[in-house]
DNA sequence: TATTTGCGTTTCGAGATGCAACCTAATACA
DNA sequence: TGTATTAGGTTGCATCTCGAAACGCAAATA
């Protein structure tokens, strides 16, 4: 009964026992939705209240309220009264959300570099106004580097892989 | 008629204007969607034709044949005949395509540090098998920056930005 | 020639989406 | 005080998309 169905083809047995355990799905699940992404977008932005997301994203009420629930749920934004105006709710990132600021930049500058539209602005340290680096792969010495240059290995032994199985 | 809709908060404003040429929202519209997301995986990691994503992913067929489409149609993918196989087709990532891989690196990280399951297999640098640097918002001086070191630049001034307004 | 494989398309029911109208509590205004 | 407005939803309904299974067709295989 606990049987493994595998075809002949061991690339594919490789993938899909790798993505059984791949981080990546849940969180597609989560945030891999056009309007989910641009809540966080908005939300990384400051807006924080309801009519804020609705006339900035032009989002349907049902939808967005749907949305913020889930981006709740899965602990992203944390949502609490307004003290200062009851009626109000205020949407804030949690940490957990705010760690998504590097997969919300690496996309835009994608966006960017694919003709997508460039922005006029962009972001820069605090500390100096110096605007900062792209975001890249990185090997250990610095060097940036791209999918050919790139090898799997096993997290405890660091035994090189023959194949890549799952990002 | 071309008379803009302003709001009496400035933020708001100033949000949607720049929400007008981000590159986000196409970015989003191609692959911000569940198996456009998990198709770019596979494609990452060699997956090739309809098939293995197919049974790979356990995605519908219609809807796979509908994404692969679109994915091509937006220059991620490219479609040829595969030579030794004339049934077969082989679906490869275009350079467009790979530059989305810190993309897809960023969000798998995200999912690893906050708890949808950690892979034992990790990416590492060919040249000495040592695992690449995790992705990160560096400043010019290398240095690690959090969302509240950050601040917005116009690009030609360097001037300062009082208020974020749009990813 | 008959069968299997690869890549789709078609059909159809179920669920998601978007729009507009409505609701309720809290606030602002007269 | 009474009335209007605002914030954050919910409800109804038409439409669109999704997913599973069946079907089609050309190329490969037996």
């Amino acid at each position: 009964m606990n049987r493994q169905v595998l075809t002949d083809d061991p690339d594919m047995d490789a993938f899909r026992a790798a993505a059984l355990r791949c981080p990546l799905p849940p969180a597609v699940e989560l945030i891999g939705e056009k309007w989910a992404f641009l809540i966080l977008r908005g939300a990384l932005n400051g807006l924080q209240h309801f009519e804020q997301f609705q006339s900035g994203l032009g989002i349907a009420r049902n939808i967005l309220s749907n949305r913020l629930g889930k981006l709740v749920e899965g602990g992203i934004l944390e949502r609490r009264a307004d003290p200062d105006d009851r009626r109000k709710v205020i949407y804030s990132l949690s940490a957990k959300g705010e760690a998504l600021l590097p997969v919300v930049l690496a996309l835009r500058q994608w966006g960017e570099d694919w003709g997508h539209g460039k922005q006029d602005i962009m972001l820069a340290d605090q500390r100096d106004g110096q605007p900062i680096q792209r975001i890249a792969i990185h090997a250990q010495d610095g060097r940036e580097l791209t999918l050919r240059e790139l090898m799997w290995i096993e997290r405890t032994t660091g035994a090189s892989l023959k194949r890549p199985a799952s990002a």
